[in-house]
RNA sequence: GCAGAUGUGGCGGAACUGGCAGACGCACAGGACUUAAAAUCCUGCGGUUGAAUAAACCGUGCCGGUUCGAUUCCGGCCAUCUGCACCA
């Protein structure tokens, strides 16, 4: 019998079309289930075959799950905002929504044909206005709260493009199109203050479910230290602070040194004798973009500022102030102590300004040039040359010396974080359009909530300006509007919003994706609860899954979301790397199209090759042959219904295997380990084979575990022994009892190598064992001649004889 | 530099909580079927020594430790990959 895998595939997709297998009814009795996979950017080369593997794990996921009775929400949509879109429009000359709807098209043509049991109804793109007005609506509540607010920072810049750069495209200090060295340029640009909610961020982990990986990822990115502020004098009159996490060393402050791009340079400016110095100094870093700060950085710049100098303020000693561009004018205060003899860049700073060290902490020589951070880090080392604080260990110190100038109101414990205040503003074309107003006697106003969505207008061109400002800059009819306040002459932002914006909250919008009242309504939300599985690649884990979860906690703060943390467990797939184990790419012709497979060898191969082909956490080199092993275990799985025989019960010398593979295949579903619940399957397969005849129940029930899997051909030929379709069935039950063996192989070790078998019956104690052991032949003639010094038995596990 | 991950046959990878290393698949070799090929089926397949389906030894990146027993735990290295990169 053959199979015509295409017309199968094709009759069991529109099969599940037309009688929405895959909805998911909001408020159904059943228990609700959210299984979420990443909304693809859909980009003019269509799925990769990356898409595939983790759109199929997940697939897997929900097909069993609902099989078990759960009301499972799978659903896919559209992250279409950005720049790739903005280029290809460029190019072409095309509308970018036009060629969104294009790729869309074909994405979604190709999640059929690999047939995903999406629930299609709950399709939505974040270019969608129904969808984009909320996420303006969102950013007006971020304003209403006091949250978003305008500030002027660099930004990257291309001289030749003039258009401004991301910081991946900048990487390098080089744009990435033309190759021009990035400048940075300081713009006005919309920011949100995710920064006030560094710690909540951290908290927040504690309520979720995700790898540690996952989390650890999060918390770098956060980057929390704690640390002391602490309030320096200026002899020549008034003062700064400074931040550090070894207040402890503050006896050993040489020098200080403060940020080339901060503010505290420009509140100093009129005290400082060597401006003409100075300011070039502050100049050439203005140039320098950030990369070129860290890799250009042999030794360390800067100058000594003169006219200024700087009371130590535990001991009064005077010390001299530097600029220098090691110290970031954004962490921190913009200031630091620097501590020569126990720290590595304030080392290697005084070295090349020839500033004074003096050794506070006692264990190592200032002097040495291989300077070893650990040298007195947490193993108790005293203080030196440090007055009353001479003699405590570090941790006391730490703790005596905050005391003592906390007590005198010249410093606080503070914490501080790397992670930063999102900047908001893209000056771009294709993103949702920030819903502000400018007014000459207003200032910058909201829109009303009423006015929105505001919509991209249609333009013709989708170039930036000559000074870096979105196209949209350049359509007067749609800048120019009245003030929402006083009804006089106003302009709208040009700006849009990064691509991240609409990402953040997506997964909400699915709980309730038609709603034209609210962005999702509360109690859909409540049903749905959270995302119990969300799975992305590694490379979101940081920065999209901090953005949504900050996003999420804002809504929570201001009661418009049910939970402080949306998402339970997040979960990230290897990438499916080219045959040369290299990534797959254009340049190095590895890529392997999706569609090609398809074609070739069927879906159900594709998908069962993807689950099969390693460690689903872990990349995994693309295999054609590996594949052709899963299309003839398909085949095989064909040809065993050639043994089918009449009989609604498991065959007796099947049953143990069939109970223990459910466990398998159901258990490993849930972990991820989806090689080996296909490698049980294989082996499930085999067994049938050995087999003379099986029944309609044992062949129904393999076909039913490879049904998540492999969804088309098992519906097939589960349709053939004359039963309704598996998706509509429920899953399978296995016997815990029929799991277990009743006589098990004992290995037996002498001195832990093995050199015999034994079998015995489970759970067998240890004198029973022992003699089994005992009568055995190969153990008795290798015991002739030794002494038995020792025997130990682990039940079930092993026998090991330890002889002399 | 810092953080994280990874390292097991010719290849992808298994191995629960310290208990038979190499499941399952691929590739390869031999055989069956066939006029032939494909497909399918059977057998073998970590290494060394051996005529051997006998036996022994070695073997999970490297060195050492704990243990009756280590891919698994501990200490120290090496290599590769991925983030972040002067965060005070």
């Amino acid at each position: 019998m053959t199979y015509n895998f295409k017309e199968i595939e094709k009759k069991w997709q529109d099969y599940w079309d037309k009688n929405e297998s895959f909805k998911a009814v909001t408020g159904s009795k059943k228990d609700p289930y959210y299984i979420l996979v990443e909304f693809p950017y859909p980009s003019g080369a269509g799925l990769h075959v990356g898409h595939v593997r983790s759109y199929t794990a997940q697939d897997a996921l929900a097909r069993m799950k609902r099989m078990q009775g759960y009301n499972v929400l799978y659903p896919m949509g559209w992250d279409a905002f950005g720049a790739p879109a903005e280029q290809y429009a460029i190019k072409n000359h095309i509308h970018p929504k036009d060629a969104v709807k294009e790729n869309i098209k074909t994405f979604k043509g190709q999640m059929k044909s690999l047939g995903f049991s999406f629930d299609w109804s709950r399709e939505f793109s974040t270019t969608d206005p129904e969808y984009y007005k909320w996420t303006q609506w969102q950013f007006l509540q971020f304003y209403k709260h006091g949250m978003a607010y305008k500030d002027t920072i660099p930004v990257n810049w291309c001289p030749t493009c003039k258009s401004v750069l991301s910081n991946e495209d900048a990487a390098g200090g080089v744009c990435e199109r033309c190759g021009s060295k990035v400048e940075q340029k300081e713009k006005s640009q919309w920011m949100l203050r995710m920064s006030d909610y560094a710690e909540d961020l951290l908290k927040g982990l504690e309520d979720t479910n995700f790898a540690d990986r996952v989390k650890l990822g999060q918390i770098n990115w956060i980057g929390k230290s704690t640390g002391v502020e602490l309030d320096v004098k200026i002899k020549q009159g008034g003062s700064f602070s400074i931040f550090t996490t070894c207040i402890e060393t503050v006896y050993g402050i040489t020098f200080f040194v403060i940020a080339p791009d901060g503010k505290l340079i420009k509140e100093l400016m009129p005290l400082i004798q060597n401006k003409e110095e100075a300011q070039k100094y502050i100049e050439e870093t203005a140039r320098k973009s950030s990369m070129d700060r860290t890799e250009l950085n042999k030794g360390k710049t800067g100058c000594k500022l003169e006219g200024v100098t700087a009371i130590n303020p535990i001991n009064g000693k005077e010390v001299p102030i530097f600029l220098g561009d090691f110290v970031l004018g954004d962490y921190g205060t913009g200031a630091v102590m620097a501590v020569p003899s126990h720290d590595q860049r304030d080392f290697e700073y005084a070295k090349e300004h020839n500033i004074d060290m003096i050794q506070v902490i006692d264990g190592r020589d200032t002097k040495d040039s291989a300077f070893e951070k650990q040298d007195y880090l947490g193993k108790g080392c005293k203080l030196i040359n440090s007055e009353e604080f001479t003699g405590l260990t570090v941790e006391e110190a730490k703790v005596a010396i905050t005391d003592k100038l906390v007590k005198m109101g010249i410093a606080r414990k503070v914490n501080n974080y790397k992670m930063r205040d999102w900047i908001f503003s893209r000056q771009r074309f294709w993103g949702e359009p920030i819903p502000m107003i400018y007014c000459e006697k207003c200032g910058w106003q909201p829109m009303k909530e009423e006015d929105l969505p505001l919509l991209l207008p249609d333009v013709a061109e989708y170039e930036p300006t000559e000074n870096g400002e979105s196209p949209l800059a350049n359509i007067t009819d749609w800048v120019n509007t009245t003030c929402p306040c006083c009804g006089g002459p106003a302009k709208r932002e040009t700006d849009t919003m990064p691509n991240w914006a609409g990402s953040s909250w997506y997964f909400l919008r699915f709980m309730d994706p038609h709603n034209d009242k609210e962005f999702a309504s509360m109690d859909a939300m409540k049903y749905w609860k959270k995302v119990d599985w969300y799975n992305g690649g590694m490379e979101h884990t940081a920065r999209h899954l901090l953005y949504a979860r900050f996003w999420v906690q804002f809504l929570y703060n201001i009661g418009l979301v049910p939970n402080k943390e949306m998402i339970w467990t997040r979960v990230s797939h290897g990438m499916v790397l080219g045959s040369n184990n290299e990534k797959m790419s254009k340049s190095k012709g590895n890529v392997i199209n999706p569609d090609d497979i398809v074609n070739e060898y069927g879906a159900d191969t594709l998908r069962v090759y993807e689950m099969f082909m390693g460690d689903y956490t872990q990349d995994a080199p693309w295999s054609t042959d590996s594949l052709k092993g899963c299309k003839r275990f398909l085949d095989k799985v064909i040809r065993l219904k050639d043994k089918v025989v009449d009989g609604e019960n498991y065959s007796p010398k099947l049953e143990s295997i069939i109970h223990k593979t459910i466990k398998k295949v159901q258990t490993d579903l849930t972990t991820m380990s989806y090689n080996t619940a296909i490698s049980s399957l294989m082996i499930l397969a085999n067994s049938y084979e050995n087999e003379k005849n099986i029944t309609k129940a044992d062949y129904r029930l393999l076909l039913t575990l490879l049904n998540p899997v492999a969804p088309h051909i098992t519906e097939e030929l589960n349709e053939t022994l004359g039963y309704a379709p598996i998706c509509e069935s429920a899953w399978p039950v296995y016997d815990e009892a029929k799991t277990i063996d009743s006589e098990i192989e004992i290995p037996v070790q002498f001195n832990g190598k093995l050199k015999a078998t034994v079998m015995a019956p489970m759970d067998s104690d240890e004198s029973t064992v022992k003699e089994i052991v005992h009568n055995n032949e190969t153990v008795a003639s290798l015991l002739e001649g030794k002494t038995i010094v020792k025997e130990i038995y682990v039940k079930n596990k092993i026998y090991n004889i330890v002889v002399r």
